[in-house]
RNA sequence: GGCCCCUUCGUCUAGCGGUCAGGACGCGGCCCUUUCACGGCUGAAACACGGGUUCGAUUCCCGUAGGGGUCACCA
């Protein structure tokens, strides 16, 4: 459980005392992504923790696509996140907000901060600010927006020139967060400058559109990546001027959680090595459980527990046990995962995942699903179940890997044709008498039974690996076998293939 | 560079003043075995460093080092 109000004595079960009201609200998550491109990894866990403490909390989580960056966002993207989303099971309790919709309810905020002197007309130009900004550079001095527009008149005001709108952001004093993961984080105001909340062309920016949404949707809890922090002290400036305006803006509860690093130990983002989750799916083969339970574990454990499962998340989730540090993405954990979760999976879902990746003019659907329990221990993902697969749909002659070429010596085969003698023998064709064939075989010859199985399994499956040779007997059928057997002998004596 | 955050095996983590510092992935060995896997057993592998506080620090505090994040009319 959380630390939340769950008494609502005004102390949560940690025992920090209660500094905001949002605490005695129906819990609100959200995430809140920039359609710019594929829903990534990092998106995908930010996600699942507001979705899980939402869930562990019996709150609400929401979706809002912020697309108010109109050359940026695309269609695609935005069909990618929910799509995305979806195969994780991480939908929206709501139909999603987009934000650009709401540019006109921006606006109104913006005018109110305007009107009740929290913002301000700046008319500076963003060359006279590059130009501030390179000057302080070569000095070596922090650069910060001090505009001469903070105090300006309206009288002051330059006819028919663009501004933009900034918020007075205070000067002096410090704002301490008490942030879920990181604890708190305070941050002198000094640091601050005046942000722009509207550009010169009268849109939001996306600081006064969080903020504005956050709000408006009942949000009580932010939780999102820490390279979000820093915001976070210019989104209070925004909450705090309207709290004072009108009242009803209380501070969310922010959870910053932090980044997940590539292999180097740097953010994974989408130039570097950040993939979509689509690509989890569809080139790797991993299955949505595994990347749940995989990305679940990162930032976050429970004991000693490995594998988890959606209802066992819920109950042991606490955004509290977030570890702070960031986490590096571990590829080779994931796949031992999703073999776990493949060798769990049932084997009708785990056939129909599969067979558009078999390479096979026709794959029989019900060989295929009862091929699954013996295909699936030894593949750990989609990609390689279905190239274990592949023998089942092979037409003969059948194409000979290196390593069954090797085994199908001059030997191995005229004990092929011996084989094919014993098995035409054989009635029932199923895995204990045909063994008992092989086993007593073997041992009139003298070998063991690996000098007879291997260069079967050539003939077989083509191959030097597959499932244990009595069930690719089985499964191939009595026909089938026999004729692979013969077309590898060198001589069949007694054969009726 | 300023500000903010972080630091337990290679990686993900457990730990919340006294533990042989536990588990998992990966790696090595053994067993099982017709191959490959699965499974079982087992081995190597960590508290960044320096000061405090304390009877006692992996654990609390302060430095140092290292790493990360952020500094737009992007989100």
């Amino acid at each position: 459980m959380a630390s939340v109000d769950v008494n609502g004595d005004g102390v949560a079960k940690d025992g920090a005392t209660v500094t905001s009201s949002v605490e005695n609200r129906p819990v609100v998550t959200r995430f809140a992504p920039s359609p710019t491109g594929y829903l990534h990894i990092g998106g995908a866990r930010t996600a699942l923790f507001n979705w899980l403490y939402a869930r562990a909390n019996g709150g609400k989580y929401l979706l809002r696509i912020e697309d108010t960056d109109r050359a940026r966002s695309t269609e695609p993207a935005i069909e990618a996140i929910f799509d995305g989303l979806n195969w994780l099971g991480l939908g929206g309790d709501e139909a999603p907000v987009f934000q650009f919709a709401r540019s006109d309810r921006h606006a109104q905020v913006a005018a109110r901060l305007l009107d009740s002197g929290h913002a301000y007309r700046c008319y500076l130009t963003q060359e006279e600010l590059a130009a501030r900004r390179e000057a302080a550079a070569a000095e070596k001095r922090p650069f910060r927006v001090v505009s001469e527009w903070r105090d300006a008149t309206p009288a002051q005001w330059p006819e028919g020139k663009a501004y933009v709108v900034r918020v007075k952001a205070p000067r002096e004093g410090e704002v301490t967060i008490p942030d879920r993961v990181q604890g708190d984080v305070t941050v002198a105001n000094a640091e601050l400058d005046d942000f722009v909340i509207l550009r010169s062309d009268g849109t939001p920016t996306y600081m006064l559109a969080v903020v504005v949404d956050d709000h408006d949707m009942g949000v009580t809890h932010v939780i999102r990546g820490d390279d979000h922090l820093n915001n976070a002290f210019r989104q209070l400036v925004i909450i705090r001027a309207m709290h004072a305006i009108e009242g009803g803006w209380e501070d969310p509860i922010y959870a910053h959680i932090p980044l997940i690093h590539g292999s180097d130990g740097a953010k994974l983002s989408k130039r570097h090595g950040a993939l979509g989750v689509d690509a989890y799916r569809d080139e790797m083969g991993l299955l949505p459980e595994a990347v749940f339970n995989y990305l679940l574990r990162l930032g976050w454990g429970h004991g000693d527990e490995e594998i988890i499962s959606r209802e066992q998340a819920i109950e042991w989730f606490d955004i509290a046990n977030v570890n702070k540090g960031a986490s590096r993405f571990d590829m080779k954990k994931l796949e031992n995962l999703n073999g776990h979760y493949i060798r769990e999976a049932d084997d009708a879902r785990l056939a129909a995942l599969v067979a558009p990746k078999v390479t096979a003019e026709t794959v029989d659907m019900d060989l295929l699903t009862r091929a699954m329990p013996v295909l699936k221990v030894r593949a750990k993902d989609l990609n390689e179940l279905a190239q274990g697969a592949g023998f089942l749909f092979a037409q003969r002659p059948l194409p000979l890997d290196a390593k069954a070429e090797s085994l199908l010596t001059e030997d191995a085969r005229a004990l092929l044709g011996q084989i094919h003698e014993t098995f035409a023998g054989e009635a029932e064709w199923a895995i204990e008498p045909l063994e008992a064939r092989l086993k007593a075989m073997a041992a009139d010859l003298n070998l063991g039974l690996g000098k007879l199985a291997q260069p079967l399994r050539a003939a077989l499956t083509g191959q030097g690996t597959s499932p244990g040779i009595f069930d690719v007997l089985v499964l191939l059928g009595r026909d089938e076998s026999l004729a692979r057997i013969a077309a590898q002998a060198s001589s069949v004596t007694a054969g009726h293939s």
